[in-house]
RNA sequence: GCCCAGGUAGUGUAGAGGCCUAUCAUGAUGCCCUGUCACGGCAUCGACACGGAUUCGAAUUCCGUCCUGGGCGCCA
């Protein structure tokens, strides 16, 4: 019977293991073997005049990242990692692996992410790699279980669509048929629809596409989002809920993945609701005080002004009370002011995690609000049936799983936290 | 889309017109070695993205092609 590796301890007595030869050290008469699984490591000691011929002709052909299983006594032995070894009496060769490997394993020599990318099975293998997996699927976990507990929903939305969600991105045209189709963009309107079939509380993570030609360490053209939609709430209801979720995500990782984080060398304060909100305009001010470039009332945020806001604040925050003009038309003005709308971005002090607003669920004002946007309202109109036929007031937002892992974990390019990224340029393997 | 930078053994690098049948590390192979933990020692193997131009001479300069990285715009 196999036992995971970080099962063996010093008072094991027998094991039998199985994994990848992560190291081989040759001494002559001795030879140690590190073995491999997503467990942890173990120290396997081949004394050669005192083993059988079967493992001593196995130790002889075994190559690095070969599939082994291994069993015999366990000691424990101060000096070795974990404090004890095995010492084999049967060494089977499961899959002997080829050499030389595309990159080193063991990162003594350092690889590019590029070459990392192209062998990523064998990248992840690294236990620091792996580590920002075991991670993200921590908080995906957390994700569900807050919403499910909070009666959330979860929905499963269409991602080939035939029409754009809000006009601005790039999307990707795939053949559907004798149709023209598209990969969806955000699940933002179904989630609205979801409101006019009396959901109340839906959320959704999934893969989002955007057809855009950037090339930058924050952009992915297949990224993870996590969609939230609620009725009778507002702006600043979807708010707490978004800063609640980021607060559990860290703390559930923080409870744990004590290991990963050491293997990643990270150490985070897990964010405190509520995160401080600053208005569109205070921000401006911000960031015209810290950078040269001149900025006015209603640009967007640039990436310089959006980096030199996030130092001042130092911690997560949101921006709100938006120009209506630089938000999409689904964004409910405020009654006083409609030039101002209830929308808000979440920031991480290095960039944008989420966005979201409460939206405009009046038909007319939808309507006009298209039509002020320069869209037709008639490209839109599966989108607006729903709001003629009883559609409550609603609010929600959608944050980047990948940039939530980047920040959480401090990654400096968004691709590590991706198993198979997909950006300009890559779409193998 | 605009702008910048770059492609040298499996991997990561040195190189800046002749000192390059190309440096170092890691790796692989062989030999020596019984407590390593980035084990050590000796030997061997393995690369200038592609095409053209300049030149007596090109990894190095120029042009083109292909590929890649990054900045910005935009966004999550």
């Amino acid at each position: 019977m196999r036992t995971p590796i970080n099962e063996v301890t010093p008072d094991t007595e027998r094991a039998e293991i199985a994994g990848w030869v992560h190291e081989i050290r040759d001494l002559g008469g001795l030879t140690f073997f590190l073995i491999r699984d997503r467990t942890g490591i173990i120290q396997v000691t081949v004394v050669k005049k005192k083993v059988s011929e079967a493992v001593l002709q196995a130790a002889k052909t075994v190559s690095r990242e070969s599939v082994v299983r291994v069993s015999g006594a366990v000691k424990p032995i101060e000096k070795a990692p974990g404090g004890r070894e095995l010492t084999p009496e049967t060494f089977e060769i499961i899959s002997l692996c080829e050499s030389p490997l595309p990159l080193d394993v063991v990162e003594k020599v350092p690889a590019e992410l590029e070459t990392r990318l192209d062998a990523r099975f064998l990248d992840v293998r690294k236990p620091r790699v792996a580590a920002i997996f075991k991670i993200r699927s921590a908080v995906t976990a957390a994700t569900y279980d807050f919403f499910s507990k909070r009666g959330y929903y979860n929905i499963t939305t269409p991602k080939v669509v035939a029409a754009a969600t809000e006009g601005g991105t790039e999307l990707f045209p795939i053949a559907y048929f004798e149709k023209e189709a598209f990969l969806n963009q955000s699940p933002q309107l179904y989630k609205q629809m979801m409101m006019a079939a009396g959901f109340e509380k839906v959320f959704e993570i999934g893969p989002i596409f955007r057809a855009e030609e950037h090339n930058t360490l924050r952009h992915l053209n297949e990224a993870t989002s996590i969609d939230v939609e609620v009725s009778f709430a507002d702006h600043k209801d979807v708010m707490k809920v978004l800063e609640d979720l980021v607060s559990h995500q860290y703390a559930v990782v923080a409870d744990t993945c004590s290991d990963a984080l050491a293997d990643l060398g990270v150490d985070f304060e897990v964010p405190k609701a509520p995160f401080p909100r600053i208005p569109y305009a205070d921000a401006i001010d911000i960031a015209a005080k810290k950078i040269d470039e001149p900025i006015a009332y209603g640009d967007d945020l640039s990436t310089p002004s959006e980096r030199a806001i996030g130092e001042e604040m130092g911690e997560h925050y949101f921006i709100v009370d938006w120009p209506s003009s630089i938000r999409p038309y689904y964004a409910m003005p405020y009654e006083d002011d409609p030039s101002i709308c209830k929308a808000f971005d979440m920031m991480h002090p290095r960039m944008e995690l989420s966005s979201g607003a409460q939206r405009v669920h009046q038909y007319d004002l939808l309507v006009e609000q298209i039509k002020a946007k320069g869209l037709s309202p008639e490209s839109f109109e599966f989108y607006l049936q729903p709001f003629k036929y009883g559609m409550p007031p609603h609010s929600g937002w959608g944050m980047g799983m990948e940039r939530l892992i980047m920040t959480m974990l401090d990654l400096p390019n968004i691709r590590e936290a991706v198993l198979f990224p997909r950006d300009r340029h890559r779409v193998v393997p």
